[in-house]
DNA sequence: CTTGACCTGTGTCTAAGGCATAGGTGTAAG
DNA sequence: CTTACACCTATGCCTTAGACACAGGTCAAG
């Protein structure tokens, strides 16, 4: 199979191929004469591995260890275990950011819905986002 | 005030306040004989108003948009408003995708639970992910 | 004058491919 | 046989928002 026939069985792009080939996740069984990449059905597992991996949120670097441990002949499985704990818990501070930041985002609206929409006042690019509390003295920075 | 007063006075990095100046959100008063940039009060002020944006998860793009239209005199709120009601939307979409990836982890997790570590089968790298499923001829790629 | 701490600008790197380019291949029509 | 045209290929650059490393400049203390 050439890289876009691979792509195209696997529902996948011919670069996402070209790009796993390059970093060695997958390896044709040799370039042809004309230099196309020819891949067969052990490159085909491969890939629809790393695909499933991808679509769990693995990053291709952990795909990666895997695929070493599993080539040395050794079961995958507790890496992949340990992985996705990980990947949970990285999954649960994207959540949790996101989180937070819709409230943020909900208040602000919430916050300038009345308000009106001012020129620049000089010193000020958007009152809305700067507020109109003049509290620079705060800051205490001598200017310049 | 140099590139580190001016970034540890608004409790950021230099290499932000550098990047900044790099893109042209702000611009040093001059270069001293050294060539060491020097930033004036508005820059101190844009900057501020920029770190504020990205607290927002505006992006520096779209915080750069919102300059110039305040550098020409007008009012910027319409864009942030337009802004913050699209990042609001990207906010939902990811909080959503957090939320499906964190299921499909979770019920993962489950699923292994009670499923041994097996050895590569040769043809599988880790049957927790690949399933034990021989499903390969629905796929009906012809090999290689 | 020298040491050392601190500072500077510049260049390189990140994740995971997307996109553009220049050129090769294959097939159908003329 | 040649041309046209669609499709394919490999290569290299581009993306975010800075972080990090490096070589060299600056400044106060000794």
């Amino acid at each position: 199979m050439k890289v876009t026939e691979l792509a195209r069985a696997l529902n996948t792009t011919p670069d996402t191929v070209r790009y796993y080939t390059k970093i060695r996740l997958i390896m044709p069984l040799k370039s042809a004469e004309n230099g196309y990449k020819i891949y067969g059905k052990q490159a085909q597992q491969r890939l629809k591995f790393i695909l499933s991996a991808r679509q769990l949120d693995f990053s291709v670097a952990e795909i990666k260890d895997i695929l070493v441990e599993a080539d040395k002949g050794h079961t995958a499985c507790p890496i992949v275990r340990k992985i996705i704990e990980y990947r949970l818990a990285e999954t649960e501070k994207q959540f949790q950011a996101a989180l937070r930041l819709r409230e943020k985002l909900k208040s602000a609206i919430n916050d300038w819905q009345d308000k009106p929409d001012k020129t620049p006042a000089g010193h000020m690019i958007c009152h809305l986002i700067e507020g109109d509390n003049r509290d620079d003295a705060q800051i205490g920075i001598n200017n310049e």
